[in-house]
RNA sequence: GCUCGGGUAGCUCAGUCGGUAGAGCAGAGGACUGAAAAUCCUCGUGUCGGCGGUUCGAUCCCGUCCCCGAGCA
């Protein structure tokens, strides 16, 4: 039987099989499933982001998908809150909450905790861009080198992200980013609450079926899903319109490429992200399970989840 | 057949006023502390189309041949 105050973490690469085993893990173990990537939690494009489909979530509870209209900046926190909430909800339903996705970032916060630093407002975020734009990217950097070199000496030069979030918690909050990250994490959940299971395929598995599958959402109608998001003229430095297909469906539908090309672009971003995906829980993710494979039904793998439940 | 462009890294191309060459993309690995499907870092020897010639030395100049593109016949 599954001890008390469980959360099962499956994690792993796009299409290595996480969802189908979390629903599979979720049926034996009376279980619901909560997501944890970054990029299902948008509404108006489940083929895109390969959400699970309507008869999955008909089997077991799913949680998390498609809460946010794609004009929305979600962010790891906003998750992690929403996240602890229904495992908490699970729990005293007597549920087995199933965290299953492929943001590295998601799950290791919620596993091992997460810093206190506030996050940038949208006004913050686009001054920096304005900022980044009249004085480059170096200048902010030496800028931000000035105020927190500590930051500065940790994050690469030309890291546009990093750079302009750490810059701008600065100029938000007058402390530095480091002394914001010196203080203790987070944790919502202790650790000892956390069984995981990694998915980590090899290469040439993976990338069958992520062509595969990018093939199946084309055919799903993932072009008119984009088509219609394309319609919105939403900014691209939205999250939801960078998720993976969406930039390169939209140069087809802009005239600038041939579909089959943004198809092949499509292909290569998401086989380029697995690998990305793969170091991240290779190196940051420790794990109760551990397969060079992607799950495709395999029974003794359900039996090893329920040794360690 | 003639004229003009081209033939350089897996791909697209830059370059060397003659001293054997470098970017982007691809590929491999890695980072990741509140945008993370994001953002970023490291790794570049290849008959510089073939063969001759000039030269101390040619991928670069000359000749010739082969391929590709455009134009003229």
């Amino acid at each position: 039987m599954v001890q008390e105050n469980r959360v099962m973490v499956v994690a792993g690469p796009t299409a290595s099989g996480k969802s189908a085993l979390a629903i599979e893990i979720a049926s034996l173990f009376d279980g619901e499933i909560i997501n944890a990537d970054s990029m299902q939690v948008y509404k108006d494009m489940p083929i895109i982001t390969a959400c699970p489909t309507e008869e999955d979530m008909r089997k077991v509870p799913h949680h998390l998908y498609q809460i946010y209209d794609p004009s929305y900046n979600g962010t790891v926190v906003e998750w992690l809150d929403k996240a602890v909430e229904k495992i908490h909800e699970c729990w005293a339903r007597n549920k087995l909450p199933v965290v299953v996705g492929g943001t590295g970032m998601y799950i290791c916060n919620l596993m091992y905790g997460t810093t206190t630093v506030p996050e940038n407002t949208q006004e913050t975020r686009e001054n920096l861009r304005a900022l980044c734009k009249q004085i480059g990217l170096r200048n902010v950097y030496d800028k931000l080198a000035e105020v927190d070199p500590k930051t500065a000496a940790r994050i690469h030069h030309g890291d546009t992200s990093r750079v302009l979030r750490a810059y701008g918690i600065y100029m938000q909050t007058g402390v530095p980013l480091s002394e914001w990250q010196a203080r203790p994490m987070l944790k919502k959940l202790p650790e000892g609450n956390f069984c995981s299971i990694k998915l980590s395929p090899e290469r040439e598995e993976l990338d069958a079926r992520c062509f595969a599958r990018f093939d199946q959402m084309m055919q799903q109608g993932a072009l008119a899903e984009v088509v219609k998001l394309a319609e919105r003229n939403l900014p691209d430095t939205l999250p939801a319109m960078k998720a993976l297909g969406v930039p390169e469906l939209m140069m087809f539908i802009r005239g600038e490429c041939s579909l089959e090309e943004a198809v092949e672009l499509g292909k290569l971003h998401t086989r380029q992200y697995a690998k990305r995906q793969r170091t991240w829980f290779m190196n940051k993710l420790r794990s109760d399970i551990f397969i060079k494979e992607c799950y495709r039904g395999q029974k003794n793998l359900i039996n090893d989840v329920k040794k360690i439940l």
